[in-house]
RNA sequence: GGGGCCGUAGCUCAAUUGGUUAGAGUACCAGACUGUCGAUCUGGAUGUUGCGGGUUCGAGUCCCGUCGGCCUCGCCA
C-alpha cells in the first residue's frame, strides 16, 4: 500500500495552487533526463503534470527518478511552483506550473509499450485491439469514451424528466427467426433447448406497455450475427423507448427534444427543431435510399418519359419491361476523362447496374458517344429537364427500380465526396415517414414487414390491406443524420385482431404465429393501450456527433470484422465437459 | 458466400524490370548533459519479409494455398 495519497489530478493545478503541498499519482508520459536535472511529464484521465526532480531536494529519489521508464505508475509528492520565464508549456492546461519533488514512489513498472501512448502515434487497428488496455489509455480514446458517458447521462437525464422509467429485459431470450440471424445460447437444464440474445427488446417493452409502464426507456445492448461493417458490430447498443396513448408526433417531438438537449448539454450547440420531414417516396425518388444525406444536392430525376423518344435501345429495353431510366447532373464535371467515367461506370457496377450512360454538356449541346440516338428535341428536353449547363456531366442508369436507386444514391454520396460538396461541419436531421407497410419479397415469393411485424398499418390503408398490401402505409419514422440512419419506430399493432392479420399476411399461419408470438397475442388481449417508440443506435450516435468514421472508436471493447475480439481471443473452443452438460457434440 | 486492398525491425514505412550484406524514421539500450516539454548530442543492439508450397541460377518482389487485419456486395424484420 502506497503511503502517497493523492491530493490532487494531473489536469487540476493552477497558478493559484503555488505553494502548496501536493501528492499527483498516474502514468509516466515522458522522461527528460538533463543529467542534473529530471522532468516527467505525469499523466492520468484528468491532464498531465510536469514534475522537476532535482539532486538538491533529496539524493535517494533522485536516483529512482533515474530508473522511471514510459508508463511506469508513480505517485509524487512536491511542492506546486510557478514555472520560470520563458519555460511556460501554452499547449498544457498546467502549463504554467510545476511540482518540485520531495518523494516518489514506483506503484508499478511497465514493460516498454507495443506502441507509444500518445495521440499522435499511427498504430493498426489489429495492435490497437489486440492491446485495448493501451490503446484506451490514449487521451484521444479517453475523451470518446467519456463523451459517449456524458451523452448516455444525458439521455437518461432528460428521459427521467419526462417521467420515463429505466426497466431491464432479459438478454436470455427466445429466439425469433424473423429478421437477422440469432445468437443462440444452449440451455443446460433444458437440453436441446436453446435461448436467444435480443435483437432489441422489442415485444419486451411493448408488453411493459401492457403492463401500464406508460413511458419506458432503456440504453441496451442487441445482438445481430450477421457479417461486420464499419459501422455495424455484432453487439450494439441502443437507447429504446416506448409511450403510451401517444401518436407519431408524440415520439417524434420527444426524439427532437432529446437530441436538441443532448447538442445542448453535451456539445453546447443549438440545434433546430423540429426536424424536417419527407416521406419514404420523395427520399426514394429523389435520392435512391430511405436516409437521405440532405446536405447538397443533385437530387436523382426521372427521365424515363422523355427518352422513350429515341432509338437507344437499352433505354427502351429497360423501360418496355417494366425499368426505368434516372439520372443525376454531376455539376462541372464535364471535365471528367474516358477513364473518370468508367471508374463510375465501374462504380455503379457493384451495385447492379449494367453500364452508366452519360453526356458533356457543351457550348452547343449534349456530346457523348450516344447522342446519334437521341433527336435534337429529346436532347433539349434532357437537358433542360436536368438542369444542365455548360461544364456539367450528365449520368444516366436504366434498370430495375431497385437497381437504379441504389446505384444512383451510391454514386451521388460518392461524388458528393469526391467534389467535396459536403459540408462536414453541420449536422443535418430529418425524419423519413410514410414508408409502406409491406415490400414483396421475389426470392421467397411473399410479403415481408419493411420495418417489422409489430408494426400500425395507416388506418387508411386498412380496409382493403389483404387486396393491396402493397398500398398499405406503415406508421413508422426512421431517423436521419447526415446520411445514416439512427435509428427507426413506429406506432405499433395494438388489437390481437390487427396482428393476426398482418402475421396472415406475412404467411405466418395462426398456429405458428401463437408458437413464435403467444405471449404478445395473449398480452394483447387484456387491455393493450394504444403505444408506439423508437430505438436509437447509440453506437451511431456518439460516432456522429464526434465526426468519426468507424463505430469502433467509441466502444470500449468492439469486434474484428470476423467478430472476435483479439485481446480476449473470444470466441474460442470449449472443453468437451462443457459441451458434454449441454448436450452438444460438433459435427466434424 | 462473392470481389478488392494489405501483411518487411517493438511501431510506422521504404527496398528499381526478380539481382550483392533488406534500409529509414521512431521506439529501445548505454554514455554525456541543471530548464526540458516531439529535449539534445555520441554510440549500440534489433529481422523466420505472417505461414506453407511452387516457378527460377536467384524471390520481400512472380504463382498457388493458408492465416490474420481492413473495405465492400450479398446479408443486417
Amino acid at each position: 500500500m502506497s503511503k502517497l495519497k493523492r491530493t490532487h489530478t494531473n489536469g487540476q493545478l493552477r497558478m493559484t495552487d503555488v505553494k502548496s503541498n501536493v501528492t499527483l499519482v498516474g502514468w509516466v508520459s515522458s522522461v527528460r533526463d538533463h543529467g542534473g536535472l529530471i522532468f516527467i511529464d505525469l499523466r492520468d484521465r484528468y491532464g498531465i503534470t510536469q514534475v522537476v526532480f532535482n539532486p538538491n531536494r533529496g539524493k535517494e529519489f533522485y536516483e529512482t527518478a533515474g530508473q522511471l521508464r514510459p508508463e511506469y505508475v508513480v505517485a509524487v509528492q512536491g511542492v506546486v511552483s510557478a514555472r520560470p520565464d520563458g519555460t511556460v508549456n501554452l499547449n498544457l492546461d498546467t502549463g504554467e506550473i510545476e511540482v518540485y519533488a520531495d518523494a516518489l514512489e514506483i506503484l508499478n513498472k511497465s514493460e516498454t509499450p507495443p506502441f507509444e501512448i500518445t495521440d499522435e502515434s499511427k498504430v493498426s487497428l489489429e495492435l490497437r485491439l489486440k492491446h485495448r488496455y493501451l490503446d484506451l489509455r490514449r487521451s484521444a480514446m479517453q475523451k470518446r469514451l467519456i463523451f459517449r458517458h456524458k451523452v448516455c447521462q444525458a439521455i437518461r437525464e432528460y428521459l427521467d424528466r419526462l417521467n420515463f422509467v429505466d426497466i431491464e429485459t432479459p438478454v436470455l431470450t427466445k429466439s425469433t427467426p424473423e429478421g437477422a440471424r440469432d445468437y443462440l445460447v444452449p440451455s443446460r437444464v433444458n437440453l436441446g433447448k436453446f435461448y436467444a440474445l435480443p435483437q432489441s427488446p422489442q415485444l419486451f417493452k411493448q408488453i411493459l406497455m401492457v403492463a401500464g409502464y406508460d413511458r419506458y426507456f432503456q440504453i441496451v445492448r442487441c445482438f445481430r450475427d450477421e457479417d461486420l461493417r464499419a459501422q455495424r458490430q455484432p453487439e450494439f447498443t441502443q437507447m429504446d423507448m416506448e409511450m403510451s396513448f401517444v401518436d407519431e408526433n408524440d415520439i417524434i417531438q420527444v426524439v427532437e427534444g432529446l437530441m436538441a438537449t443532448i447538442f445542448d448539454k453535451v456539445i453546447g450547440k443549438k440545434i433546430t427543431t423540429p426536424f424536417p420531414r419527407l416521406s419514404y417516396r420523395e427520399a426514394m425518388a429523389s435520392y435512391g435510399c430511405d436516409a437521405p444525406d440532405l446536405r447538397f444536392g443533385m437530387k436523382l430525376k426521372d427521365v424515363s418519359d422523355i427518352v422513350r423518344k429515341s432509338d437507344f435501345k437499352v433505354f427502351l429495353d429497360t423501360i418496355k419491361s417494366g425499368g426505368q431510366v434516372r439520372g443525376i447532373n454531376a455539376n462541372g464535371c464535364g471535365n471528367y476523362s474516358r477513364k473518370d467515367i468508367d471508374d463510375l461506370t465501374a462504380f455503379v457496377g457493384q451495385f447492379g447496374a449494367k453500364g452508366l450512360a452519360w453526356f458533356k454538356v457543351e457550348e452547343n449541346g449534349l456530346s457523348s458517344s450516344i447522342t446519334k440516338f437521341f433527336p435534337a428535341e429529346t436532347q433539349e428536353k434532357l437537358q433542360q429537364y436536368m438542369e444542365a449547363r455548360k461544364g456539367d456531366l450528365l449520368l444516366f442508369v436504366a434498370d430495375k427500380p431497385k437497381v437504379v436507386s441504389q446505384s444512383l444514391a451510391q454514386l451521388r454520396i460518392h461524388l458528393g465526396q469526391k467534389n467535396k460538396l459536403i459540408d462536414t461541419g453541420i449536422f443535418n436531421f430529418s425524419w423519413v415517414v410514410d414508408f409502406p407497410l409491406f415490400d414483396y419479397n421475389e426470392d421467397i415469393k411473399r410479403y415481408e414487414a419493411l420495418h417489422h411485424p409489430f408494426t400500425s398499418p395507416h388506418p387508411d390503408g386498412l380496409p382493403s390491406m389483404e387486396e393491396k398490401p402493397l398500398e398499405v402505409n406503415a406508421r413508422a419514422y426512421d431517423l436521419v443524420l447526415n446520411g445514416v440512419e439512427l435509428g427507426g419506430g413506429s406506432i405499433r399493432i395494438h388489437t390481437p385482431e390487427i396482428q393476426k392479420r398482418v402475421f396472415r399476411l406475412l404467411g405466418i399461419d395462426d398456429e405458428s404465429a401463437y408458437t413464435k408470438f403467444g405471449f404478445l397475442l395473449d398480452a394483447l388481449k387484456y387491455g393493450a393501450p394504444p403505444h408506439g417508440g423508437i430505438a436509437l443506435g447509440v453506437d451511431r450516435m456518439v460516432t456522429l456527433l464526434l465526426q468519426l468514421d468507424d463505430i469502433r472508436e467509441v466502444i470500449a471493447f468492439p469486434k474484428t470484422q470476423k467478430a472476435t475480439c483479439l485481446m480476449t481471443n473470444a470466441p474460442s473452443e470449449v472443453d468437451t465437459q462443457q459441451l458434454n452438460e449441454l448436450g452438444i457434440r460438433l459435427m466434424q
